[in-house]
DNA sequence: TATATATCGATAAAAATTTATCGATTCGGG
DNA sequence: CCCGAATCGATAAATTTTTATCGATATATA
């Protein structure tokens, strides 16, 4: 069962996918663990662990995993049991750089639209629409959004939340560094672009290795 | 010593101190471990071992730790032992968002310029600089700069860090969806929008508790 | 065809992390 | 002044995760 995969390797999983994507347009056909890990700074071993949970075809001796049925695989479990719709609130800086993100779609989410109070945000970016603040109980309903992202300013987040949670959202990603409370039943996950930074400067990095 | 701090401890301490910045905000003086868990969806006895490590003051029984002195502790582990300096490769939307962001502060790190090929990008945001590449390994020498935030297109990653680490930067944050390949003693954190995104979707999150 | 080698997959051991238990401490209320 | 509730800190158990070991397998090459 797909439940059967551990939360420290469900975190390594996009990087492998990232990884192997990147060797696949290469040209590359087989990879071997032992290579993922020297790239990837962990230990070979794990590597095959990993890909032995999501693994179709078993590696070949002497040549190691098909690149492509590794991809092919990957994807499947990254984005195959569902496919999400997700919001912005917030066109800042921050807000309409996801817009116009394209990493999205590969893990079977589709951003269907930003929101933000300033009338001069509405509008489009990157061929997404922009609405006012009001219209978001309304476009969620529509579109099924379970999902939002929240990039608005520290002063702001705690009320864009509330009409997140209003609007009937029930997960939200939030990179205002800040703590929201929201009602039991809300997911929220909290995402500081400083934190990856900090962690690569500590002397003794907390990668994800 | 600061050391003995384990890799899943560090990972939370920025959630705590966010956290308790806005108790703190609230006029919260004693926050107990408990509550901190439930708000923070983790275990009582999980923050109180975290708490331990780093809180210089011990928690009082009956009311809980002194919401100020957690503050001053997790600052100071946090950002203390360092003051890096860092630029950002890529002015495009989220190398200008970070540009404009504030948090870095907080963990002691200093964002001195961007850079970016386009002309049309060189100026200023936010009261920070924006060059053109070619001053990348002046600016990185004169400010020994240490750190890089890539946050070029995909295409132009792979070509950006390396003028990066030919200008002398040592740690890369990559936001760019590939796999960098880097001499041996650079090292590259990469960091992709979309998987805590993705990670919010999946039915069985896998969230950092 | 036989052999050496690179690689896998499985099992076992070690290490790290989380969770449980329990006595000790402190304060508020009777 | 004593009792009970709330909370901590420490120790111990359970779980998860990582790392090590080793035989099996497939391929290239002599």
């Amino acid at each position: 069962m797909s439940g059967a995969i551990s939360k420290a390797t469900a975190r390594r999983l996009p990087m492998y996918l990232r990884y192997l994507k990147g060797k696949a347009a290469d040209g590359q056909e087989y990879v071997s663990s032992a290579a993922i890990a020297t790239d990837l700074g962990c230990s070979a071993v794990g590597v095959r662990k990993d890909l032995a949970l999501i693994s179709s075809a078993p590696g070949k001796p002497r040549f190691g995993f098909e690149v492509k049925s590794l991809v092919a695989d990957l994807e499947r479990y990254l984005g195959y049991h569902r496919f999400a719709s997700a919001v912005i609130v917030g066109a800042g800086g921050l807000g309409r750089a996801m817009l116009s993100y394209d990493g999205f779609e590969n893990y079977g989410i589709r951003v269907v639209a930003a929101f933000d109070n300033s009338p001069a945000k509405v509008g489009a970016v990157a061929g997404k629409p922009v609405y006012p603040m009001e219209r978001l109980p309304e476009i969620v309903k529509r579109n099924h959004v379970e999902v939002g992202i929240l990039t608005v300013p520290r002063s702001s987040a705690q009320a864009a939340c509330d009409e997140m949670v209003r609007a009937g959202i029930g997960a939200i990603l939030n990179f205002a560094p800040v703590y929201l409370s929201v009602p039991e039943g809300v997911r929220v996950k909290c995402e500081d672009l400083a934190v990856p930074l900090a962690q690569l400067c500590e002397g003794l990095a907390v990668s994800d290795k």
